[in-house]
DNA sequence: GCGACTCTGACGGTGCGTTATAGTTG
DNA sequence: ACAACTATAACGCACCGTCAGAGTCG
């Protein structure tokens, strides 16, 4: 009979997570004083410990551990256990990798560009949502204004109601970049749905997943984000999936100061 | 200014975490209404969850976001933390690929030998410790019983203390198996020092890293046993340090039922 | 009777979902 | 006035170190 201290000693388990495990009931002592509730275990005890801290360093929890225990005759649950932690495992080691890859550009893109992180490369998704849209091929970028004036114009008399955020868009149609006769398309997000005019189309646009880093200030950074987005996604594994786009959080529509646009850089992307 | 559902979407972060953000002192909206409370944000700040998200997805906590961002003016400070999360994150992957080899010659056992996991291999550390310890060449392993009558009359008359908790080895320094003259030495822990005699020494042994299993039952299965670390120390990438031992829990010594032994079969190891 | 053990109970740290109750906005 | 927001506060989870105050063993 051993005393827990020298159960935890030779079994390397701290006295703290014996009296756990005992009150989870994963491993209770061969014999409890009724009177003084001093634990005392066998040496026999000693394999089955053996064989928590075995299945502990291969990563299960204390609860899943426990549920192997008690059907601990069949060997096909363990085996079954075993490969799903195996999966398990992968995947982690998956999301492990990940995060290096991240901290390797960042660490790259901090050596070489000296750029001081004023933007952050992020994967997100963008919900299902409804929009009114534009799209048309203009003569060159700055006529994009344009476009907004036709969704304006056209809708002004239907009673839009903007959805919950309510984001403008610019998407950039052309696979290649081009000085002239771009393809752009702008849209705004609404909530309901809405009959198409001339010009304006009411669509819903499915769910999308974005790289998308963030631009304060004038549109003359939008270049040098474009490439840091673009080599981010390069470097992380992922590929481009569609036309990217801007959201327009602050506009030249809502201040008359440059320096405080807002605009959002996203370029769909997927993963591998 | 966004209200902070609005900002949680655009965000992609949850209003749980938003608030969260804000108590911390990580991420303070633009402006709290001092009656309702109501945390109110601007788009600008867009980009400072977004480089909070990418720092998070790099694997940061939230507590070492803060301090990167109290003290974000130096590039330095940034890159040499994401030098120091980098080789955090190198140290996690050993880790885990530690797991999915012990999980992966987990299922080969199981598979292989159909072993129901009687014996669980576990790497722990035995410490320091005060023995007291016999070392002959003996005729075969049968006369271990031998080398125990002679350490225990030797000392008889030396009123040894037991140490907490007190444990009998024998420690088998043939690099080979051989079947006869065997150099077999046992050794009994002790608490304090003690003048050596004729064939007892009393010395202080190192700490060592061994990888053990536990056996209960007649001696008839050690073969097996010894059969299971040895191959499992191959497998998980260590290598033999030493001559092995076995710790003898339970032995005839105490008990005359064979059944109830409780053997510790133990090769020192180290890595790689 | 003294030192070394053991007991119970509780806090803290991490990141986040969830829920209950109550006030606010449009 | 009603729906949709927002606010605070607190629990829970998983694992474990640590501390305090009280009782026990040799």
């Amino acid at each position: 009979m051993l005393r827990i201290g020298d159960f935890s000693k030779l079994s390397r388990v701290s006295i703290r997570m014996l009296r756990y495990y005992d009150e989870m009931g994963l491993l209770k002592p061969a014999v409890t004083d009724p009177f003084t509730a001093y634990r005392y275990y066998n040496e026999a005890q000693l394999s089955t410990i053996a064989r928590i801290t075995a299945l502990k360093e291969m990563g299960f929890g204390l609860t899943a551990i426990q549920e192997l225990n008690t059907r601990y005759d069949s060997m096909e649950a363990l085996c079954q256990a075993l490969t799903l932690k195996r999966a398990e495992l992968m995947e982690q080691s998956e999301r492990m990798s990940r995060q290096l890859r991240l901290v390797d550009t960042a660490i790259e893109r901090l050596r070489k560009d000296h750029i001081n992180m004023n933007y952050s490369v992020t994967v997100k998704e963008i919900p299902e949502r409804t929009v009114i849209s534009v799209r048309k091929i203009i003569p060159s970028y700055e006529q994009e204004g344009m476009l907004w004036g036709m969704l304006m114009s056209e809708t002004a008399a239907l009673s839009i109601q903007d959805s919950d955020p309510c984001y403008c868009t610019a998407t950039f149609h052309d696979a290649e970049y081009k000085e002239a006769d771009v393809d752009v398309e702008v849209q705004k997000t609404v909530k309901g749905s809405y009959p198409n005019t001339e010009n304006v189309v009411c669509k819903v646009e499915p769910p999308v997943q974005v790289a998308s880093a963030i631009c304060k200030g004038a549109y003359t950074q939008m270049d040098e984000v474009n490439q840091a987005v673009a080599s981010w996604v390069r470097d992380n594994g992922y590929t481009f999936a569609g036309p990217m786009f801007n959201i327009y959080h602050v506009s030249p529509y809502e201040t008359k100061d440059e320096n405080e646009y807002v605009t959002e850089v996203c370029y769909p992307v997927a993963k591998l």
